[in-house]
DNA sequence: CTGAAAGCGCTTACAG
DNA sequence: CTGAAAGCGCTTACAG
């Protein structure tokens, strides 16, 4: 059962591995080999099982085939997808995945990036909890190849993914004004450096009717469900008719805490950035924003393949996607 | 910004590549070698910031510190929790992973275990849609690291990790009873050659006050919303009062389709196997086996770790964890 | 059209 | 207490 070698394949067909080497990574022709040295090589290669070592492979190439990946939580559902549709890219190209999670741990969130690429990795793609752009700033500098996704920074000269947060959150309002809500409330989140945040509550300001009717309730991103209680009991005082939701955490917190309270909130519409299956399911009715998951991680592997074929010159790409209203 | 290498380290210092190997992989006092030296030796590598090509150690140790993970679905929560927790206990160890998704096909599965396997993995996790534990018995002839979760064979020599499924699907009849129900049904899924969910129907029929009132719903694995939509019109013809759902899968195809119907079931009582949010939220209201997710993906980890370190005599375990029920 | 040789960066007997 | 050397399995100039 040991596993073959090129030595192996060579000696059997008395070539060298050099040639073996050649053929079966399709250079054989290029490299003007025989025919039918060429079939020769490939047929032994089956009979005996050949697998390449990629580590061997690796360390001659300077390349290992790996991507990082560093999201805030795969258990979260956007993020499970997330990961899920950057595989199925990365898989396909060849590439491997390490996938981490920082749970918004800026400390551990460095860690793991000084981790990822102390095991080598090709390339990162990140959904960043950090604060600010200077963080990541090194690696820009050291060239190191790097994809942010879904949160980005402004005038950042690195590849990215993300979508039309001030679009969609306008989306938002204009629906809630549409089924009639006079005075929608946006439940946000504080601290609010994160870009995909910031985006939303900017649309959501500036699709009010009324600017001065805006009214933002900071939910600590640490204590969210803590948060949309006391949300809820500063509410019930206010002339409110409408709730926009920055995120599926606020919502599904939101909505747990209805339910404790059974409260329906009938006489509020509600609406989310992020649409997950919860929303098909659950009292109050809850519209949503919903992302081009698999779209933003199918391009956050392009990018990062760009990259890795037009090392020299390569010109970094910030692509912005559209969201859809799905209404309920 | 050139990658320091042993050479580097042992030139500037003006001794051999081989002792500062020693020093660094903490063999230093094992040789005997002089505190000092070693000393020094740590202190140049952190000064140029040391990283060791893991490809250039992995080709000489012929190992690479990667685990893979298959699993039906990792965008399902009760996967990706487990996959949080192998990566979690694996990252600690040291060891990468590589996630993939098997959908559930049993041909992509094959095709996933030889490509990883090709990609030179140390060991695999493997939660199994196989039908027949025929389609792995390769594994264990070639005696490769190998750990099933959450879906095991019986009467298998290899390494596994599940849980008590026949005690915890008792646990949930006698619950259904204890809440005054008389006639408990069980949506169960078809085809059922995978372990957990025969288990778990197993336990439902040996929990029953009367045999003959067994009542198993087959729902077919792949149209599972289709199957609860004909299950629950069949059922309003019968004299039931309790479900029990095998996995969470069903319940939360259970809960969308009462939405959609605008139905709350008031008169039937609620319990699904695997506990998921959603049933925090939802209406009506269900109860939970839950599992021990954490816990089993740590344990897989630990399992795989035993075997690489006593490759020669490992013996196999098979590791089974107790469920508990989450009442609501 | 093909082969011999060097070298990627590491670890591990072996020798002294 | 330390070093010189071999070799893991591959790819890539170079030579003919």
């Amino acid at each position: 059962m040991k596993k073959a070698s090129l030595k192996d394949i060579a000696e059997s067909l008395g070539v060298s591995k050099a040639l073996v080497s050649l053929v079966l990574n399709g250079k054989g022709d290029e490299r003007g080999i025989n025919k039918q040295t060429q079939e020769k090589v490939r047929v032994k290669a089956k009979e005996l099982n050949y697998i390449p070592n990629q580590y061997a492979r690796g360390l001659r190439i300077g390349r290992t085939n790996t991507i990082g990946v560093i999201v805030p939580d795969i258990s979260n559902v956007f993020y499970g997808k997330l990961c899920k549709a950057i595989e199925q890219e990365a898989y396909d190209k060849g590439y491997n995945l390490i996938i981490s999670n920082t749970y918004e741990d800026v400390q551990k969130e460095k860690k793991l990036i000084s981790d990822l690429i102390n095991r080598n990795i090709d390339g990162l793609i990140l959904a960043s909890s950090f604060d600010s752009k200077n963080e990541i700033d090194g690696l820009r500098n050291d060239k190191f190849p790097l994809v942010l996704v879904d949160r980005v920074f402004d005038d950042f000269d690195v590849d990215s993914v993300s979508v039309s947060n001030v679009a969609g959150a306008k989306k938002a309002v204009e629906f809630l004004y549409s089924k009639g809500v006079k005075r929608p409330v946006c439940f946000s989140l504080s601290p609010v450096y994160i870009s995909s945040i910031s985006e939303r509550i900017q649309g959501y300001i500036g699709a009010l009717k009324n600017p001065d009717d805006a009214k933002l309730v900071q939910i600590p991103h640490n204590d969210i469900e803590g948060g949309v209680v006391t949300a809820l009991a500063e509410l019930k005082n206010e002339d409110y008719d409408g709730i926009f939701c920055v995120n599926n955490n606020i919502a599904k917190a939101l909505l747990r805490e209805l339910a404790i309270q059974g409260d329906q909130l009938t006489n509020v519409e509600i609406i989310s950035f992020d649409d997950i299956e919860l929303f098909d399911i659950v009292i109050p009715k809850v519209s949503a924003i919903a992302q081009p998951i698999k779209e933003i991680g199918k391009t956050a592997v392009k990018l990062l393949l760009e990259r890795f074929a037009n090392e020299d010159n390569h010109k970094t790409k910030g692509v912005v996607l559209d969201t859809v209203l799905i209404e309920r």
